[in-house]
DNA sequence: TAGGATGCTGAACGTGCGTTCAGCCCCGCC
DNA sequence: GGCGGGGCTGAACGCACGTTCAGCATCCTA
């Protein structure tokens, strides 16, 4: 039972790996070793052996997921860029909804993991709206860097809020169904309000826009060191 | 130093659950009962004896904290019910940091008590977009829960989403300093957002609308039992 | 003044965790 | 054919945790 071929089918190694991945996924960040050990039918020592503690497998685990998504991410857009294929895109994850469940779970946890993840989406953001500027689609901003910013943590942030919905224990197999179903229920919203202003008029941003100049620049007589 | 007065100034409960609330804000849900126990001046014994378990001090936390939101929270809406005053009430959550920390920590941890909380924000939102529209300065939605919904659950996930910039230790302190600034850098980009469509025109509104008309009423003749 | 309730504690128990370590097995090389 | 080394394990260590429990003060009541 033990032993066996050098490789099973995958080596150990990388059988620890997508174990840990999975694990992580469906009962958090918190997932012990000795569960992952146990889900790739290894020792407990045996993940010390190759990833030195469970600070290492995380790094390996969060270095794996990144470049698999950046290579799925890449190669979806490649096949096709509109921004319809999107909805073909979520029924077909069914393969990455590891990947995906550890994300949501990485967002969820915090720290460098999360804040790399979420950087990467900024970016991303930044460059859609740039070349939608570019084509005439998509006004231009008072800042746009700050304005992709908004959108893409308020979009990453409603989905990691809604996901706790999901509890304690994730459901990997159920994972695709529901991200198609929160997907439908939040487009029409979104679109709506991107599409047709939610205020009737400017009074409100006029009147941030002045308060915000009275904080940052206040009158000569107060202005201190 | 033990027994004392029966009040040394609030009943060791009251105490055991403040100490609670802010060690729950400061190292986040997973604190341990020992360190509750250490800041109250008590024994770990003692908050059992009063609560029960970890899970009874959990409930008694949220249930507390609820509370005093709404308390101060209608207090608050009673004496200047404008939208620009929230930078002030920002301004003036010094004394409110624990609270706030709790519930950003509540979130987090997901389960039945952020659950909860966002239900009570959207219907907060729903209310607020009702008044909004009934007086003219909001536009009318085709869904208008939905769309405040979204707006809600956008806006308290990329709080959330960001608040792990405060990492594991959050420091109380700094929150109210904090939350101003993420006010401030948000602020601009969502109410432009609000005020200037983002697209300009409704092509991917309209698309979307088709797409989910067909995939909810296909043909006659594919439609199954 | 007796007696019981209440507030509270110190010490301990059991559990599950990450991690360590000595050593086994088996493969490829000399 | 011996042997060194890498892959791998079982057992254990130390720790932190939630929780339990017997018992000590203190106070209210009768």
């Amino acid at each position: 039972m033990r032993s066996a071929p050098p490789v099973d089918d995958l080596t150990a190694k990388a059988r620890i790996r997508d174990a840990a991945i999975r694990r992580f996924a469906v009962d958090g960040m918190g997932a012990s070793i000795r569960a992952i050990a146990a889900d790739a039918g290894v020792s407990p020592a045996l993940v010390m052996h190759h990833f030195g503690s469970r600070a290492g497998l995380r790094e390996a685990c969060d270095a794996y997921v990144h470049a698999q998504i950046r290579e799925h991410k890449t190669a979806a857009m490649r096949a096709d860029p509109s921004a319809t294929a999107l909805l073909v895109q979520l029924a077909q994850l069914e393969d990455y909804a590891p990947l995906v469940g550890y994300t949501i779970r990485a967002l969820q946890a915090g720290g460098e993991g999360a804040r790399r993840f979420v950087e990467q989406a900024v970016a991303d953001a930044v460059a859609y709206l740039a070349e939608g500027e570019a084509a005439g689609t998509v006004r231009p901003s008072r800042d746009p860097e700050a304005r992709a910013r908004w959108m893409a943590e308020s979009a990453l942030g409603a989905l990691l809020l809604q996901a706790p919905a999901l509890e304690e224990h994730m459901d990997l197999a159920e994972l695709p169904r529901w991200l198609r179903a929160y997907a439908m229920r939040v487009l029409l919203p979104a679109l709506e309000l991107y599409t047709e202003p939610l205020l009737t008029d400017a009074s409100m941003l006029d009147a941030f826009l002045r308060a915000r100049d009275a904080y940052e620049d206040p009158g000569p007589e107060e202005r201190g060191p």
